[in-house]
DNA sequence: ATGAAAGCGCTAACAC
DNA sequence: GTGTTAGCGCTTTCAT
C-alpha cells in the first residue's frame, strides 16, 4: 500500500539513492535519469514517509504556535496570520493553546509535541519574571508580542507601553480627565496588563493629569465577561470617569455592554478605547477605537525569524539574541468621536 | 544529547527490549525490573523519540482538525473544545485551515499532513455534492457538523435545517411576518447555507407565511463585514421587513451594526436571531438571541467516534457508517424579547 | 553522476 | 520474565 523508494528506485531500474536525490533536488542528477525516476513517482504514486524523514535527518518541518486559546479573537486572529505566513515559506504550522495557565505553558516548552517542531513561536500569560530562564530552551524559540523577558530568547515584541501610553494620551488629548483602565492583573510586572498599566500611568504624568487607584479596574483573564463585570463594578463605586482605556477589545466590548445597559452614552458622556484592533470592533454598537499593535507584522517577523534561526542552528552559525519590534496605530471610531454640539 | 533506550538498558543492566517493554507499560515485568529500569530513565532524562515510534509501529498519536479559518469565531471555539476533549484522551490535535477554498479543502484530504495524523475531524465549508466521493478516504475521518454528504464517512451532524426552521418559527411566534434570510448562497445545495434556507422555507411554509424571493440576501463568507453589507443592500432596497434569521452569529453581528446605524430599533422594529452562539451575543447590544447548535457535542462525539474509528481500525474491525445528530437549542436574548408597551 | 553501506530509535515477532 | 533478531523508510557518508 506505502509505496516505497526502493520499489520507484525498481521500476526506473536506478538505485533508490537516485531515487532519493530527485526527490531531494539534487542537482548532479542527469536530465534523462531525473525524468526516468519521475514518471516512476508519477506511475506509482510515491509520497516520501515524513517519520522517516524526520527520524534520520532531524528536521520535521514544522514550527509550533503555543497560544493561551483561540476563543480569544486577538489569537485565533494571529494564528491565522502565522498560519499564512509560514504556509508562504513551505512550513506547517501546530498550535497548542496553554489556557493562559503558568503549569501548561511551562509544559509546553518540554511536552513531546516539541519532538514534532524545529522550532516554537510562544505566547505565555501567565509566567513571571521568575520563569524567564526556563525560556532558554536549547531549541529555536521565539517569544511573541506581549512580555518582556530577560532572557537570551529572540523576541519580536509589541510596544505595550508606549502604545498603552499613546491610547491614554487619545483619550486626554479628547478631553478625558478621568480615565478607568480596565483589566490591570494586580503585582503583575512583565504581562500584558503590568506594561499597560505602566503606559496609562506615564501618560497621565505627562499630561499633569493626578493618578488615581480607584480608576484601575482589574480583571481576570481578558474576556468579555471580566470586562462586563469590571465595568459594573466601577459604576457601582460611584466613581465618576469620563473616559476608559481598556487593555484589550475583549474586555472594551463588555465595557461598552455594560455603559449601554446603564444609558450612559458613549462617547459623550464616556468615551472608550481598546487594544488589538480585533475585527469586531469594527461592527459594534458603538464601533471601538483601538490600538492595532501590529499583528500582522508581528506574525511575519516572528515566522520569518524562527525559521532563520532554525536553519542557522543548523549549519552551526551561533546568532545572538535579536528583537524586532512591531509598530502601533490607533485606530479611530466611533467610541472616541465625539460629535460637536 | 539525546538518551536512547540503549543507553538505558545499559545503566540499567537490562536489554534494551525490557527498558522498552516498560516504558510501554507492558505488563510482564518484574517489580524489581521495572523500579531499575525506571530509575536509569530518571537519571538520563529518557524521552521517546516520536518519529522512531512513528516509522516503526505506523501510529502517530494525534488527529487533524481542519476547519475553514479560526478568524470565525465559531470555529476557534470548536477548535478549543475539540482540543481539550482530545486531551483528555491523551490524543494531540493538529490544526489546519482551509479558507473556505474548495482547493485547499480538497488538499486537506491528500496532504503530507495525513502523515501525522491517524485520523481527521474534517469540517468543509466549499465542497459540493460532487466531491462527495472524495471524503471517502482510507483512513477514519469524521465529517463535522455543517453539511450532507452522502457518503459512507462517519459524520456528527449538527440539525442544520431542523434548527433554522425553529429559529424562523421563534420569530413567527414572536409576531413577524416579513422575515429576511441573510446569507444565502445561490445554487447551493448540501452547504449550511442551504440547509438552513431550507429551513426558513419550511417554517414560512408550515405556518402560512408566503415566501418572498426579495427577503433572501445574499453573503459572500459568513463575516459580519458580509453581513453588514447584505442588510444594507436590503434597506437601500425598500423591502419591509420585520425579521432577520442570520445565517449564522457573525452575519448577525454585521445586521445589527448597519440597523443601528439607521436607526430601527431592534427588537421593537425588528427583531433578529443568529445561528452559533458565539460568546459574543452574550455582549452585543442589543444582546442577540441565537440558535446553539450544539456545539461542544459536537466536539466531544467528534473526537470520541475519531479515536473509536482510529482504534477499531487497528484492530481490523469493518463498522458501519455511523451519524450522530447533536441537540440544539434557541437561546433568546434581547433581539427578540419585545416589552409589552 | 550514481551506488553501496550504515544506521536514525524504535516496536513486533518470536525465541529462550 | 527477558533477550534476540529484524526492519519500518529514509538520509548521510563515502566510494566509484
Amino acid at each position: 500500500m506505502t509505496v516505497t523508494l526502493r520499489e520507484v528506485a525498481q521500476l526506473a531500474g536506478v538505485s533508490f539513492k537516485t531515487v532519493s536525490n530527485v526527490v531531494n533536488g539534487y542537482a548532479h542528477v542527469s536530465q534523462q535519469t531525473r525524468e526516468r525516476v519521475l514518471a516512476a513517482v508519477d506511475e506509482l504514486g510515491y509520497r516520501p514517509n515524513r517519520s522517516a524523514r524526520t527520524l534520520r535527518s532531524g528536521k520535521t518541518g514544522a514550527i509550533g504556535l503555543a497560544v493561551p486559546e483561540l476563543s480569544l479573537a486577538y489569537f485565533a486572529e494571529l494564528a491565522d496570520e502565522v498560519i499564512k505566513v509560514a504556509e508562504g515559506h513551505g512550513w506547517v504550522v501546530l498550535i497548542e493553546t496553554t489556557r493562559g495557565e503558568r503549569a501548561k505553558e511551562l509544559e509546553a516548552l518540554d511536552s513531546d509535541r516539541r519532538q514534532m517542531t524545529d522550532g516554537l513561536l510562544y505566547s505565555p500569560l501567565a509566567l513571571g519574571n521568575s520563569d524567564a530562564d526556563k525560556v532558554d530552551v536549547d531549541y529555536p524559540l521565539v517569544l511573541l508580542g506581549e512580555r518582556i523577558f530577560d532572557s537570551p530568547a529572540d523576541h519580536v515584541v509589541m510596544q505595550n507601553v508606549e502604545a498603552a501610553q499613546a491610547a491614554t494620551e487619545f483619550l486626554i488629548d479628547r478631553g478625558c480627565r478621568q480615565i478607568a483602565a480596565l483589566g490591570a492583573h494586580r503585582g503583575e510586572d512583565i504581562g500584558s496588563a503590568g506594561l499597560r498599566l505602566k503606559g496609562y500611568r506615564d501618560a497621565l504624568a505627562a499630561h499633569g493629569v493626578p493618578f488615581d487607584e480607584a480608576l484601575v479596574v482589574g480583571a481576570g483573564p481578558w474576556h468579555r465577561v471580566n470586562g462586563a463585570d469590571g465595568m459594573r463594578d466601577l459604576l457601582d463605586r460611584g466613581v465618576p470617569f469620563d473616559g476608559v482605556f481598556a487593555m484589550n477589545d475583549e474586555l472594551g466590548f463588555g465595557a461598552l455592554r455594560v455603559l449601554g445597559e446603564r444609558g450612559i452614552k458613549i462617547p459623550d458622556e464616556v468615551q472608550v478605547i481598546g487594544f488589538d484592533d480585533v475585527d469586531e470592533g469594527r461592527f459594534s454598537l458603538p464601533s471601538l477605537t483601538s490600538v492595532d499593535p501590529g499583528r500582522r507584522q508581528i506574525a511575519r517577523l516572528a515566522v520569518e525569524m524562527l525559521i532563520d534561526r532554525i536553519e542557522r542552528s543548523r549549519v552551526g552559525d551561533k546568532v545572538e539574541r535579536r528583537q524586532r519590534r512591531s509598530d502601533f496605530v490607533i485606530v479611530e471610531r466611533e467610541s472616541t468621536i465625539v460629535s460637536d454640539s
